[in-house]
DNA sequence: CCCTTTGTGGATAATTGTTCTCTGTAAAGA
DNA sequence: TCTTTACAGAGAACAATTATCCACAAAGGG
């Protein structure tokens, strides 16, 4: 029971959610549909669309990219889904903690991690009254190489990083 | 005379630097070159490669778009442009402050402006204790509506944001 | 001043994540 | 059962960026 302005919901008050929210705006539940809101709810390290894909083709062989992007965006379009968006590699969804948050990225595996940490509402209100821009939602990123990967690379070499 | 870790150089020192980066590194400063350092400079907007491109040809009719990304990259890998990523749109360039730092974006126009907030080290620090990744770097972005769009949202509509 | 070497610019093809288009189908209601 | 609607899936299309290729221009040695 943290102090956090939106505490993590349980996988199955998420999965709940998401159904509720696609049944209010008339949307089907279809099983395709729901294996990715499971995959959504359950993950925690921020999947692709491609890792929700491969993930599913276990399941349903017949399942198309095309789907996963659908209902990916259509999740989007509800608030229901986080999108973090990279231009050189695929994109990662957080359908635990829908609302913005910070993010920290090994650039060497790729893990996508969330520090604990959160307050940025003070940081948004000076940027509000300096900029005079009507702040819709923020992201934040640190990028660096996990523990991990510094253990491989002290024994291999450093990584470089553009 | 700002009390910044980093202040904003002058137009001028910033481009003589990159052009002491690019020889120090044995690398020639051609005309096109040298052109795309200028624009970078120059540029207060944060262009895409696009702009760049766009600008220069009226200059150099030849000027291909590759030459502009090579240039860019030249850049990046010497730490002497940021690279803002959009996976959306085009990705956005600011060779005038090299180094991390927030950036406010307009959905609407795609306008990008520094605040003068600065300091996300304490941030970092944290967040550096807390996971136990070597942080390289981060990025902090705010999404909104600029106060010129929102003149113009008022008297339109409210502009959709996926 | 010529020749060789090296790096560069430009054109074009390729790549890749994502979206669009189209078609058949399954679900919901009358 | 018939009709309407929305969906899944296949594949084409798309757009930003990168890779490949070739011709050329600059720098250095003779």
């Amino acid at each position: 029971m943290k102090k956090n302005p939106q505490r993590i919901d349980t996988i199955e008050t998420r999965l709940a959610r998401m159904v509720e929210r696609l049944k209010e705006t008339d949307h089907r539940i279809t099983p395709q549909r729901l294996a990715i809101l499971e995959v959504l709810a359950t993950s925690e390290g921020h999947p692709s669309a491609e890792d929700i894909h491969r993930q599913l083709m276990a399941h349903y062989p017949t399942m198309s990219p095309a789907t996963v992007y659908k209902t990916l965006n259509l999740l989007k379009s509800q608030g229901e889904v986080l999108e973090l968006e990279f231009s050189d590699l695929a994109n990662r969804y957080d359908g635990r903690k829908p609302y913005p948050h910070p993010h920290v990225i090994c650039t060497a595996c790729g893990a996508v991690v969330d520090p604990a940490f959160q307050g940025l509402e003070e940081i948004t209100a000076r940027v509000v009254a300096e900029t005079g821009f009507q702040i819709h939602t923020h992201r934040l990123d640190f990028f660096g190489i996990c523990p991990g990967c510094r253990r491989h690379s002290v024994a291999v070499a450093e990584p470089e990083e553009g």
